[in-house]
DNA sequence: CCGCAAACGCAACTCAAAGTTGCATCAGGT
DNA sequence: ACCTGATGCAACTTTGAGTTGCGTTTGCGG
């Protein structure tokens, strides 16, 4: 949760740091980016506008680095023994975080500034990295199990996997229901079987594409 | 192209709308949603500010009015008598809107407001019906070839397509390369030949589900 | 082709929020 | 207990949203 490199890490600046932070993602939930201001977040957070200037060079890191700081936390990965359990579980856990009112609001965030190169921008390959890393083994035992082809990719699996129920939430703006998340893993499912999700030359040949 | 119910319907009213709001997807391509101020859509269309406050009530429905316009265009269908390479045509020209300056830059600005209920969140559910609805007479050839289920819907197909491209857009940041589109299509594809898409109770069961 | 009203240009505002500066004060580590 | 970094505070500049009043242009109907 702390930063590397912190002049004095003692209680105050942690604290501080911390509560703005913390401000910050409550302001995005309740009035998104673009009503939030800098001085909404100073007051929620108790602390004076000119403490998180200094800190933070405008909006859009402060936002950026709170957005990072939030999106830290660790999924609890289902290990059922079968990867189409498994799976189900996976997707029915996104679609939980991704309908809670700060999910939505922090991942319409991340998404709509995915291009600005100083903030967001910065923070989203690292980030998806470590949230991708955590799946890795779930597909590996799969592999082990003789359910997933070998040499099945982990990334693009989770990808084909949480895509459509990210593409509800940003693109169509349906709601999210739990039978949605179940056909998501069905058809993830059903290409990672057929091969799909096997990087060309990787192992042994795909098996079932006869496209 | 033009809005009924207008009460001047003749050149100038006309002519300054659409300047207007082809100037407001060009600032959107070049500076994002946030950098955008009226001023320069005012000044870059060649008309004053006020004349764009007395049309467009704020900023929102002014860009949410404009993507609405600049989404209205229509895609070649393609129909090749195979279903796996319409898929993954229908991929390919996806990716290609997709990373075009403008089509990411519209895209983002959608994603990141589908909540606005006042602005883009209107106008989201009628512009992604439009899309789908064209897609409609692929999957039903498809269908009557055989090539898929019957009761896929086209819907959950073509959504489940183009998932994973707006994912790498808006979520990863990741290039959205050729390969990442064939992908796709792939994916899609065996899983609409198990009966993903199958709506339940939906015509004849899903076959090849071992789930 | 002429007049009337809608649409536009223009300037001058208000207001809110981004970001800055200088100084006084407080609190944490040694 | 001291010293320094971190904070509180007030006063500023700047930018952009959105508004208002008035004069001018332009399109459409007669």
């Amino acid at each position: 949760m702390n930063q590397a490199g912190e002049i004095r890490p003692g209680g105050r600046t942690a604290r501080t740091r911390a509560a703005v932070l913390a401000a910050v993602i409550e302001e995005l939930t309740d009035h998104g980016w673009d009503q939030l201001s800098v001085e909404s977040v100073a007051l929620r957070a108790g602390v004076h506008k000119t403490t998180v200037y200094r800190r933070w060079r405008d909006k859009n890191t402060l936002v950026a680095e709170a957005l990072k700081a939030a999106a830290e936390s660790r999924i609890q990965m289902p290990d059922t023994g079968d990867i189409a359990q498994d799976l189900r579980e996976l997707a029915r856990i996104v679609r939980v975080l991704l309908t809670s009112r700060e999910g939505a609001a922090t991942t319409r965030a991340l998404a709509g500034h995915s291009h600005d190169t100083a903030g967001v921008g910065q923070v989203l390959p690292v980030l998806w990295a470590a949230r991708l890393a955590q799946v890795e083994p779930v597909v590996a035992r799969a592999v082990a199990r003789g359910q997933l082809p070998v040499g099945t990719s982990p990334d693009d699996l989770m990808k084909h996997l949480t895509a459509p129920l990210f593409h509800r939430l940003l693109v169509t703006a349906e709601p999210l229901t739990e039978a949605s998340a179940d056909q998501a893993a069905a058809a993830a499912l059903v290409a990672a079987r057929a091969g799909v999700f096997v990087p060309p030359g990787d192992g042994r040949a795909a098996a079932g594409m006869d496209l």
